[in-house]
DNA sequence: ACCACTATGTGCATGACGCGTATATTCGTC
DNA sequence: GACGAATATACGCGTCATGCACATAGTGGT
């Protein structure tokens, strides 16, 4: 059975950036972290035993899938471990997102952010 | 001195539903508790013990204050514990929300939410 | 008096993260 | 081809936050 996206929410912070990432294409562990620091201007930095815990912990729960070495353009640096988004942890980051909009949605009803209309 | 908001990123996502319940005016924990239910549409319920602890790590860290008896009409009810954000604590509330805001707009960059509009 | 609901709180196990450290490979350069 | 910096992955340890179960007590209705 495939389980509900929904029963994986709320998804850690941590996670999310990485399923972010991965949403525009595959990626291994060390790309995602400069990935995760250039979109965020550097203001989440993701430790390495971080990372790399995450990662195991995504594909544990289905989230992700390591790709074969054979599938991927590595550029020939045999280190790299390429991971990618399951249908599944496509559909959690779907619904994560809406679950965030939808707090943000609330902050910006109390005025937290910029009035009415963000920019 | 007063610590940077940035400091306290990322806020949990328990933290922040507490946060964003405490914008709309002061309120006991077990209302807290009702509206974030109410509001999330049931999707997010918190559990009692979940709920005080991080009332009290709130209080500990300065984002809340509790709120003398006195100054509160608690309508009778001597238990209640009434809680307000204090301005610290709004300040940290407002950099999650714009941190959340940059999540979601990335997530709609992606794709993963209504093409460009989300309704 | 009884009972459901309101209201707050603790104990225990697990999960997730920060920080430090280990290890091996790749790449530029001298 | 030797050397160091950057790349790349991973583990150990401590701490914090949460889920779940349980404890305790006041309030309101019948």
């Amino acid at each position: 059975m495939t389980p509900s996206p929904a029963h994986f929410l709320p998804v850690t912070p941590v996670s999310f950036e990485i399923l972010l990432s991965l949403t525009g294409g595959e990626r291994h562990g060390y790309a995602i972290m400069r990935d995760i620091e250039e979109r965020t201007g550097g203001a989440t930095s993701l430790h390495a035993g971080t990372l790399y815990r995450a990662l195991a912990r995504l594909v544990e729960t289905g989230l992700l899938e390591e790709l074969d070495e054979d599938v991927v353009d590595d550029e020939g640096d045999e280190r790299r471990r390429y991971y990618a988004l399951t249908a599944l942890g496509r559909e959690v980051a779907v619904a994560e997102a809406r679950r965030l909009e939808s707090q943000v949605g609330a902050a910006r009803l109390q005025g937290l952010l910029g009035g009415a209309g963000g920019s």
